[in-house]
DNA sequence: TCCTTGATCAACCATTTGATTGATTACAAA
DNA sequence: TTTGTAATCAATCAAATGGTTGATCAAGGA
């Protein structure tokens, strides 16, 4: 039903996949080979049918795939999603330290000259600019 | 009311934390600085009060932390929630990898044996470790 | 063909989420 | 003290999530 999923819309799916204990279970059993939906469920006390939605979730989130092998139905891991995940996380991550190292070259540089330390920023707003790649 | 969240809950908030594209939208702004709640519910066409709402969210899965100025109360990131959540991903996606690599070795060693590349370690349970640290 | 296994579909239910409006707290300035 | 501003609290609501049970589909094997 869904036309065009958004770069927005696939972050979203992907984030909340991984929000639940039992789907990051099954991402870490994927990371060592393919398994059924039976070996998914197995270490978990809840139903297949439950496990089969948590694995819906994750397909829709394009973190695994599932092929046919007979009435199998093997899923696998797709660790592309999974980077694009680190990589909107490390954006962030590496602009709020970039800005740190340089906050303390201001101070290094700048010795003495106080007041700009203790909150630099609380309506730094120099450069707007867009949110999500 | 929570007393002892566990490593899991720590997780499912942070992940479920970043599964919403308003919140993705305050973790990008936080990035260049701490900002207020006004400033940060600015570019969205939600109240303030939602907005704090979210940002409520962010603090509780340790994404963010809030100090006081007078009747202001500045938000800032806290770096070391998002490097979890990139620690938990990249330790599977990196196992997921070497699997990938170690397959290539094989094929590259014995080839001609055929059969155990097509979906080689479908019921492949070696080794049972932790699925979270 | 009949039966078993693997997996999904469908309907249903309790809980949570995201948002709203209106009232309230906290602080500063007049 | 009164006024204004920043932010949260409280009550409410529609929609989504996670789980269940029961029925159904698909593929082999007896």
């Amino acid at each position: 039903m869904i036309v065009d999923p958004s770069a927005d819309d696939r972050l979203d799916r992907a984030f909340m996949a991984l929000a639940d204990p039992v789907r990051r279970g099954i991402i870490a059993r994927l990371s060592r080979g393919p398994a059924t939906v039976n070996e998914l469920a197995e270490p978990f006390e809840i139903t297949k049918q439950a496990v089969s939605k948590h694995i819906q979730v994750l397909e829709q989130a394009g973190l695994v795939t599932r092929t046919r092998d007979a009435q199998r139905r093997p899923v696998h891991l797709d660790a592309r999603a999974l980077q694009a995940l680190t990589a909107w996380i490390d954006r962030y991550r590496l602009i709020h330290e970039q800005r740190f190292r340089n906050l303390d070259e201001l101070l290094a540089t700048s010795r003495g000259t106080d007041a700009a330390a203790s909150d630099a920023g609380t309506s730094a707003g120099t450069a707007q600019e867009e949110m999500e790649s």
